[in-house]
DNA sequence: GGCAAGTGCTACAAAATACGTAGCAAAAAT
DNA sequence: ATTTTTGCTACGTATTTTGTAGCACTTGCC
Protein backbone atom coordinates (compact mmCIF):
# COMPACT_ATOMS: atom_id res chain seq x y z
CA UNK A 1 0.00 0.00 0.00
CA UNK A 2 1.19 3.58 -1.05
CA UNK A 3 2.66 5.38 1.77
CA UNK A 4 0.33 7.63 3.83
CA UNK A 5 -2.75 5.32 2.35
CA UNK A 6 -4.98 3.93 5.23
CA UNK A 7 -8.04 1.69 5.41
CA UNK A 8 -10.79 3.23 5.31
CA UNK A 9 -14.32 1.81 6.16
CA UNK A 10 -16.67 0.84 3.96
CA UNK A 11 -20.01 1.97 6.42
CA UNK A 12 -19.35 5.11 8.51
CA UNK A 13 -20.96 6.07 11.17
CA UNK A 14 -23.49 9.12 10.34
CA UNK A 15 -23.42 12.66 11.92
CA UNK A 16 -26.93 12.21 12.79
CA UNK A 17 -26.35 8.63 14.77
CA UNK A 18 -23.20 9.48 16.13
CA UNK A 19 -24.76 12.83 17.99
CA UNK A 20 -28.04 10.43 19.03
CA UNK A 21 -25.18 7.83 20.74
CA UNK A 22 -23.57 10.81 22.40
CA UNK A 23 -26.55 12.69 23.89
CA UNK A 24 -28.10 8.56 24.96
CA UNK A 25 -24.40 8.11 26.47
CA UNK A 26 -24.81 10.19 29.43
CA UNK A 27 -25.98 8.95 32.52
CA UNK A 28 -29.82 8.31 33.03
CA UNK A 29 -30.87 9.87 29.66
CA UNK A 30 -31.91 6.89 28.45
CA UNK A 31 -33.67 5.65 32.11
CA UNK A 32 -35.73 8.83 32.00
CA UNK A 33 -36.61 7.82 28.54
CA UNK A 34 -37.58 4.50 29.95
CA UNK A 35 -39.85 5.38 33.12
CA UNK A 36 -41.80 7.68 30.83
CA UNK A 37 -42.61 4.35 28.69
CA UNK A 38 -45.75 4.19 30.17
CA UNK A 39 -47.38 6.87 31.77
CA UNK A 40 -47.04 10.94 32.34
CA UNK A 41 -44.52 11.43 35.35
CA UNK A 42 -43.98 14.64 37.36
CA UNK A 43 -40.16 16.17 38.05
CA UNK A 44 -40.44 14.47 41.74
CA UNK A 45 -41.94 11.13 40.47
CA UNK A 46 -39.73 10.77 37.68
CA UNK A 47 -36.32 11.44 40.41
CA UNK A 48 -37.98 8.65 42.54
CA UNK A 49 -38.43 6.68 39.80
CA UNK A 50 -34.71 7.54 38.97
CA UNK A 51 -33.15 6.35 42.43
CA UNK A 52 -30.07 8.16 43.01
CA UNK A 53 -30.32 11.06 40.49
CA UNK A 54 -29.99 14.72 41.41
CA UNK A 55 -31.86 17.13 41.00
CA UNK A 56 -29.55 19.17 38.99
CA UNK A 57 -29.04 16.24 36.55
CA UNK A 58 -32.45 15.75 36.33
CA UNK A 59 -33.07 18.79 35.57
CA UNK A 60 -29.83 18.58 32.77
CA UNK A 61 -31.51 15.68 31.12
CA UNK A 62 -35.01 17.10 30.95
CA UNK A 63 -33.56 20.19 29.09
CA UNK A 64 -31.75 18.02 26.81
CA UNK A 65 -34.14 15.61 25.85
CA UNK A 66 -36.59 18.04 25.71
CA UNK A 67 -34.30 19.64 23.16
CA UNK A 68 -34.40 16.46 21.27
CA UNK A 69 -37.81 16.74 20.81
CA UNK A 70 -38.47 13.45 22.84
CA UNK A 71 -40.12 14.52 25.67
CA UNK A 72 -42.48 17.48 26.65
CA UNK A 73 -43.74 19.37 29.69
CA UNK A 74 -47.51 19.27 30.43
CA UNK A 75 -48.39 21.83 33.08
CA UNK A 76 -50.10 19.91 35.59
CA UNK A 77 -49.14 16.28 34.40
CA UNK A 78 -46.08 16.81 34.41
CA UNK A 79 -43.62 15.32 31.52
CA UNK A 80 -44.42 12.71 29.08
CA UNK A 81 -42.85 11.35 25.81
CA UNK A 82 -43.66 12.90 22.75
CA UNK A 83 -44.47 11.28 19.26
CA UNK A 84 -40.86 10.80 18.29
CA UNK A 85 -39.59 9.06 22.17
CA UNK A 86 -42.41 7.22 21.67
CA UNK A 87 -41.32 5.99 18.77
CA UNK A 88 -37.80 6.02 20.49
CA UNK A 89 -38.98 3.63 23.30
CA UNK A 90 -40.69 1.09 20.94
CA UNK A 91 -37.15 0.57 19.57
CA UNK A 92 -35.46 0.28 22.89
CA UNK A 93 -38.30 -1.56 24.23
CA UNK A 94 -36.92 -4.99 23.45
CA UNK A 95 -34.01 -3.93 25.74
CA UNK A 96 -35.88 -5.25 28.85
CA UNK A 97 -35.62 -8.72 27.49
CA UNK A 98 -32.64 -8.73 25.97
CA UNK A 99 -31.18 -7.45 29.94
CA UNK A 100 -32.85 -10.26 31.42
CA UNK A 101 -31.58 -12.77 29.84
CA UNK A 102 -27.77 -11.31 29.50
CA UNK A 103 -27.00 -9.56 32.41
CA UNK A 104 -27.85 -12.29 35.50
CA UNK B 1 -55.07 9.05 51.16
CA UNK B 2 -53.67 7.62 54.51
CA UNK B 3 -50.77 9.89 56.19
CA UNK B 4 -47.59 8.71 54.57
CA UNK B 5 -48.64 6.31 51.77
CA UNK B 6 -47.17 6.98 48.30
CA UNK B 7 -48.47 6.09 45.13
CA UNK B 8 -46.05 3.19 42.94
CA UNK B 9 -46.04 2.56 39.66
CA UNK B 10 -47.29 -0.73 39.31
CA UNK B 11 -44.56 -1.57 36.82
CA UNK B 12 -41.21 -1.15 37.71
CA UNK B 13 -37.97 -1.37 36.03
CA UNK B 14 -35.61 -4.24 36.47
CA UNK B 15 -32.87 -4.23 38.08
CA UNK B 16 -30.85 -6.19 35.22
CA UNK B 17 -32.41 -3.41 32.87
CA UNK B 18 -31.61 -0.73 35.47
CA UNK B 19 -28.00 -2.23 35.43
CA UNK B 20 -27.62 -2.10 31.77
CA UNK B 21 -28.75 0.86 31.27
CA UNK B 22 -26.20 2.48 33.54
CA UNK B 23 -23.38 0.98 31.65
CA UNK B 24 -24.96 2.10 28.34
CA UNK B 25 -25.07 5.65 30.06
CA UNK B 26 -21.39 6.02 29.66
CA UNK B 27 -19.81 8.01 27.55
CA UNK B 28 -18.94 5.95 24.15
CA UNK B 29 -20.01 2.79 25.62
CA UNK B 30 -23.17 2.30 23.10
CA UNK B 31 -20.60 4.03 20.39
CA UNK B 32 -18.18 1.02 20.86
CA UNK B 33 -20.91 -1.50 20.17
CA UNK B 34 -21.92 0.03 17.07
CA UNK B 35 -18.31 0.69 15.51
CA UNK B 36 -17.35 -3.53 15.86
CA UNK B 37 -20.98 -3.89 14.20
CA UNK B 38 -19.98 -5.52 10.74
CA UNK B 39 -15.99 -6.20 11.60
CA UNK B 40 -13.30 -6.40 13.73
CA UNK B 41 -11.64 -3.80 14.85
CA UNK B 42 -8.09 -3.33 17.05
CA UNK B 43 -7.53 -0.90 19.54
CA UNK B 44 -6.07 2.08 17.41
CA UNK B 45 -9.01 1.25 14.60
CA UNK B 46 -11.64 1.48 17.00
CA UNK B 47 -9.97 4.72 18.52
CA UNK B 48 -9.86 6.54 14.75
CA UNK B 49 -14.00 5.22 14.43
CA UNK B 50 -14.79 6.71 17.78
CA UNK B 51 -13.14 10.44 16.81
CA UNK B 52 -12.50 12.05 20.48
CA UNK B 53 -12.37 9.22 22.36
CA UNK B 54 -9.16 9.17 24.66
CA UNK B 55 -7.01 5.97 25.17
CA UNK B 56 -7.80 5.81 28.99
CA UNK B 57 -11.49 5.77 28.14
CA UNK B 58 -11.48 3.42 25.74
CA UNK B 59 -9.81 1.15 27.88
CA UNK B 60 -12.00 1.57 30.32
CA UNK B 61 -14.62 0.86 28.37
CA UNK B 62 -13.93 -2.39 26.36
CA UNK B 63 -12.90 -3.67 29.93
CA UNK B 64 -16.43 -2.94 31.38
CA UNK B 65 -17.45 -4.23 28.19
CA UNK B 66 -15.69 -7.36 27.96
CA UNK B 67 -17.26 -7.91 31.70
CA UNK B 68 -20.38 -7.73 30.65
CA UNK B 69 -19.66 -10.38 27.78
CA UNK B 70 -20.61 -7.99 25.05
CA UNK B 71 -16.99 -7.88 23.04
CA UNK B 72 -14.20 -10.42 23.21
CA UNK B 73 -10.57 -9.87 22.15
CA UNK B 74 -8.98 -12.23 19.89
CA UNK B 75 -5.32 -11.76 19.18
CA UNK B 76 -4.06 -10.92 15.65
CA UNK B 77 -7.66 -9.79 15.01
CA UNK B 78 -8.73 -7.16 17.58
CA UNK B 79 -12.40 -6.55 19.15
CA UNK B 80 -15.11 -8.04 17.85
CA UNK B 81 -19.13 -8.81 18.83
CA UNK B 82 -19.65 -11.82 21.15
CA UNK B 83 -22.97 -13.77 20.22
CA UNK B 84 -24.81 -11.42 23.04
CA UNK B 85 -22.97 -8.19 21.62
CA UNK B 86 -24.51 -8.79 18.20
CA UNK B 87 -27.95 -9.38 19.51
CA UNK B 88 -27.89 -6.45 21.41
CA UNK B 89 -26.78 -4.53 18.22
CA UNK B 90 -29.39 -6.27 16.56
CA UNK B 91 -31.78 -4.73 18.78
CA UNK B 92 -30.04 -1.14 18.72
CA UNK B 93 -30.01 -1.19 15.05
CA UNK B 94 -32.93 0.53 14.00
CA UNK B 95 -31.03 3.71 16.09
CA UNK B 96 -29.64 4.14 12.29
CA UNK B 97 -33.19 5.04 10.79
CA UNK B 98 -34.39 6.56 14.07
CA UNK B 99 -31.67 9.21 14.66
CA UNK B 100 -32.05 10.00 10.72
CA UNK B 101 -35.09 10.78 10.24
CA UNK B 102 -34.98 12.33 13.78
CA UNK B 103 -32.67 14.41 14.45
CA UNK B 104 -31.62 16.60 11.63
C1' DG C 1 -57.90 34.73 54.49
C1' DG C 2 -54.40 31.66 56.39
C1' DC C 3 -51.76 27.44 56.82
C1' DA C 4 -49.67 23.09 55.50
C1' DA C 5 -48.17 20.16 52.00
C1' DG C 6 -46.45 19.42 47.48
C1' DT C 7 -44.38 21.29 43.37
C1' DG C 8 -40.37 22.50 40.00
C1' DC C 9 -36.17 23.96 40.35
C1' DT C 10 -31.50 26.21 41.98
C1' DA C 11 -26.94 26.40 44.62
C1' DC C 12 -22.69 24.64 45.73
C1' DA C 13 -18.89 21.91 47.40
C1' DA C 14 -17.00 17.22 46.87
C1' DA C 15 -16.28 13.14 44.21
C1' DA C 16 -16.11 10.70 40.00
C1' DT C 17 -15.41 10.61 35.15
C1' DA C 18 -13.54 12.10 30.75
C1' DC C 19 -10.12 14.70 28.00
C1' DG C 20 -5.64 15.50 25.83
C1' DT C 21 -1.14 14.60 25.25
C1' DA C 22 3.00 12.09 25.72
C1' DG C 23 5.20 8.04 25.56
C1' DC C 24 6.65 3.07 26.71
C1' DA C 25 7.27 -1.98 25.95
C1' DA C 26 6.29 -5.74 22.97
C1' DA C 27 5.14 -7.64 18.60
C1' DA C 28 5.29 -7.39 13.62
C1' DA C 29 6.95 -5.95 9.33
C1' DT C 30 10.82 -4.47 6.43
C1' DA D 1 18.67 -4.85 12.98
C1' DT D 2 15.94 -1.11 12.34
C1' DT D 3 11.66 0.85 11.67
C1' DT D 4 6.55 0.63 12.27
C1' DT D 5 2.74 -0.62 14.41
C1' DT D 6 0.50 -2.31 18.29
C1' DG D 7 -2.02 -2.23 22.97
C1' DC D 8 -1.85 0.22 26.67
C1' DT D 9 -0.37 3.41 30.81
C1' DA D 10 0.50 8.04 33.13
C1' DC D 11 -0.99 12.26 34.58
C1' DG D 12 -2.55 17.02 34.91
C1' DT D 13 -6.70 19.50 33.46
C1' DA D 14 -11.53 20.04 32.39
C1' DT D 15 -16.12 18.47 32.64
C1' DT D 16 -19.85 15.87 34.70
C1' DT D 17 -22.27 13.82 38.46
C1' DT D 18 -23.30 13.46 43.30
C1' DG D 19 -25.40 14.74 47.67
C1' DT D 20 -27.64 17.82 50.44
C1' DA D 21 -30.04 21.92 51.50
C1' DG D 22 -33.44 24.92 50.57
C1' DC D 23 -36.18 28.66 48.00
C1' DA D 24 -40.19 30.47 45.55
C1' DC D 25 -44.56 29.15 43.84
C1' DT D 26 -48.87 26.69 43.44
C1' DT D 27 -52.57 23.68 45.40
C1' DG D 28 -55.81 21.94 48.62
C1' DC D 29 -58.21 22.72 52.79
C1' DC D 30 -60.65 24.76 56.73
Amino acid sequence: MAKGMQTIRETQTSASLAQALDHFGRRWALRVIWELRSEALNFRALRAACAGISPAVMQARLHQLRDLGLIEQIPGLGYRLTAAGEQLFRIMAPLGEWAESHLK
